[in-house]
DNA sequence: GCCGTTTTCGGCCCGACTGTTTTCAGTCG
């Protein structure tokens, strides 16, 4: 059983329970327990063999350690089946309704029986909300609108949904509000999640310019932006807007003092700032959005930046995309952390397509936009015949594109051009081209395109077949996701990954936004095993070659460092450090037993 | 249900905002 799996069924015994009320901390327990296990690296499954390293985790305790047990043995929980004959499931989705929390869903239950999102809005609609104890006809309003955009969105936003949205309202404070200083990103879009449920922003006031009045009227110019659907919430200093695009942004104007405090806090997580907050009441201060303070007296100790404020707490700068309390504040303390990889240290891209399958643009042009991106190499991977639908190449147009390739490079100098092919991995395992071809190419991607429901011990038959088949040196988009669209594959990402360490197959980071796979904790369980990484964007225009960002900012939250991202060497280092294929002269049998694999 | 150098009971992060109240409960991040 997967963590996310027994995360899920501990989180909503947590819901439930707080919609039952009664004791309050008891739903918190489960809430935490469930949080750790979803952001643990390691198998729950296989550390429950040890009930002593159960234990040994914050927050776990005998209770939570036997209920871990049943979930495991049984795939659901006593108390969770129990709470769902009181309360049906669809109430856990009225919970998710902002503006309603458990103490309100539990008196419409109560009085009205309501258990979906369609009977609240119903309720709304009919202006029955308005008359019970602590709702108003302006309650019912933003439950009504709450229900509407249930219905329309799940509420959360791709990286680069977010990103633009962020970068967009950025420009328009930067640009048109003079006494503005400073606009910051801040929240799981500067930590990188790969969703986003809503933007955050920090804005700063220039010296002198920051009184109460020109604090109002940057407000009051922020609520004219004119791609602002509505305003949820408008105070002091914090300013809720929906976007058209349905993108939720909190943006809080803040005095300059507190700025290290504020981005802190706001960027979270949640768990992180709650480790911080506690480090700082055992070294007797207190730490807020505002300041870190003395525990008596509440004398201003820092908060200008965020490095000031983890130096008093003693502690290294630890990068927002580490904040997750998975382990980072044990490195910083102990002096571990990593050095994170950074966009400027990729020197070239992996996989891209062309006009020869279903890319968008010629070779020439994915090179020159390469090159000017400031890239020594990118390597060229159209599709092979597998993918009919995307224009696939079989052995005789790969032969051709190979040479088509080499031609470019004579008209595209100052970038190497790499012949690369993005090659099915059938569903038997065997790859969809001869050995004999992929021989003569520079860089053999693999990837899934087809039968991705094949069951848990067959898709990691096949990809183990992919992997040992010498001519395979990376693996594309391991497990298939799209994020918010398609689950990703089932297989035992621990034998894949242990099979590519031995084989020296590299996995890829995926860049494109939809995709960000391999994911942030199977990265990071890659850099474990020592398995190398390339980050690439298969791009399918010019314009998606931008798109490294997102599979940089990816890697670094897999802890990934320079070394361990393959395409940050030179193309000559590059070409050493992929698996060396069976060349077809040498070996005249290779070729054959590979494609019969 | 968990936890503890204010430890075996009593609190669980904590401050802002909203809407409903006339001083605060509920929600949110």
């Amino acid at each position: 059983m997967e963590n996310k799996e027994v995360a899920k069924i501990l989180f909503e015994t947590a819901h439930l329970l707080e919609l039952d009320g009664g004791n309050i901390g008891r739903y918190r327990s489960y809430e935490k327990a469930a949080e750790l296990i979803y952001s643990l690296h390691e198998r729950v499954e296989d550390l429950a063999k040890d009930k002593q390293k159960l234990l040994e985790l914050p927050g776990i305790g005998e209770g939570i350690v036997e209920h871990i047990g049943e979930i495991l043995k049984t795939g659901d929980y006593s108390l969770r089946r129990k709470l769902l004959k009181k309360y049906p499931a669809t109430l856990l989705d009225v919970l998710q309704l902002q503006s309603l929390g458990p103490k309100k869903v539990s008196i419409l239950w109560r009085e009205f029986g309501a258990a979906t999102v369609q009977d609240v809005e119903k309720l709304a609609r009919e202006e029955k909300l308005r008359d019970l104890p602590g709702f108003g006809e302006k309650s019912e309003q933003n439950i009504l609108k709450a229900c509407e955009f249930f219905t329309k969105s799940t509420g959360r936003f791709r990286l680069d949904q977010a990103t633009d949205e962020a970068e967009r309202l950025s420009a328009y404070v930067r640009e048109t509000c003079s006494s503005v200083e400073s606009v910051t990103t801040a929240g799981s879009l500067r930590r990188g999640r790969d969703t986003i449920g809503d933007v955050d922003l920090l804005v700063t006031m220039r010296p002198g310019q920051d009184k109460q009045k020109d604090v109002d009227d940057v407000a009051e110019h922020i609520l004219k932006y004119p791609r602002i659907e509505r305003s949820l919430a408008h105070g002091e200093n914090k300013v809720s807007v929906v976007m058209d695009t349905g993108v939720q942004v909190d943006v809080r104007l803040l005095q300059k003092k507190c700025f290290g405090a504020a981005l802190l806090y706001f960027t979270g997580s949640k768990e992180h700032n709650v480790v911080l907050r506690g480090r700082a009441n055992d070294m007797g201060w207190t730490l807020n959005e505002y300041a870190l303070t003395t525990l008596k007296g509440g004398k201003f100790f820092a908060g200008k930046t965020e490095e000031e404020i983890y130096s008093k707490l003693k502690l290294p700068y630890i990068e927002p995309e580490l904040r997750e309390n998975t382990g980072e504040i044990e490195a910083a303390e102990k002096g571990t952390l990593p050095v994170l990889v950074r966009l400027e240290d990729m020197r070239g891209d992996l996989q891209m397509h062309t006009t020869a399958s279903d890319g968008r643009n010629s070779i020439e042009q994915m090179g020159e936009a390469a090159r000017e991106l400031g890239y020594e190499y990118i390597a060229l991977t159209d599709h092979s015949k597998a993918v009919t639908v995307a224009n696939g190449m079989d052995e005789k147009r790969t032969l051709e594109q190979i040479k088509k390739i080499r031609a470019a490079q004579e008209r595209v100098p100052g970038i190497r051009l790499l012949a690369g092919i993005e090659v099915d991995i059938l569903k038997s395992g065997q790859l969809d081209l001869d050995g004999e071809v992929l021989a003569q190419l520079d860089v053999v991607v693999a990837s899934v395109h087809s039968y991705m429901n094949l069951t848990r011990e067959e898709m990691t038959e096949r990809l183990l077949a992919a992997i040992e088949n010498p001519y395979t040196q990376i693996i594309a988009h391991p497990t298939g996701r799209l994020i918010m669209r398609r689950e990703p594959f089932d297989y035992d990402m621990q034998k894949i990954l242990d099979a590519a360490k031995k084989h020296g197959v590299a996995m890829e980071c995926n860049s494109y936004p939809d995709r960000l796979d391999l994911r942030d904790v199977h990265l990071r369980m890659a850099k474990q095993r020592g398995v190398k990484i390339v980050i690439s964007t298969d791009s399918h225009s010019t314009t998606h070659l931008p798109f490294m960002k997102y599979g940089v900012i990816t890697a670094r939250r897999g802890w990934l460092e320079k070394k361990d991202v393959i395409n940050t060497l030179p193309a000559g280092e590059l070409l050493a450090a992929l698996r060396p294929k069976p060349t077809s002269a040498g070996k005249p049998g290779a070729a054959k037993a590979a494609k019969q694999k």
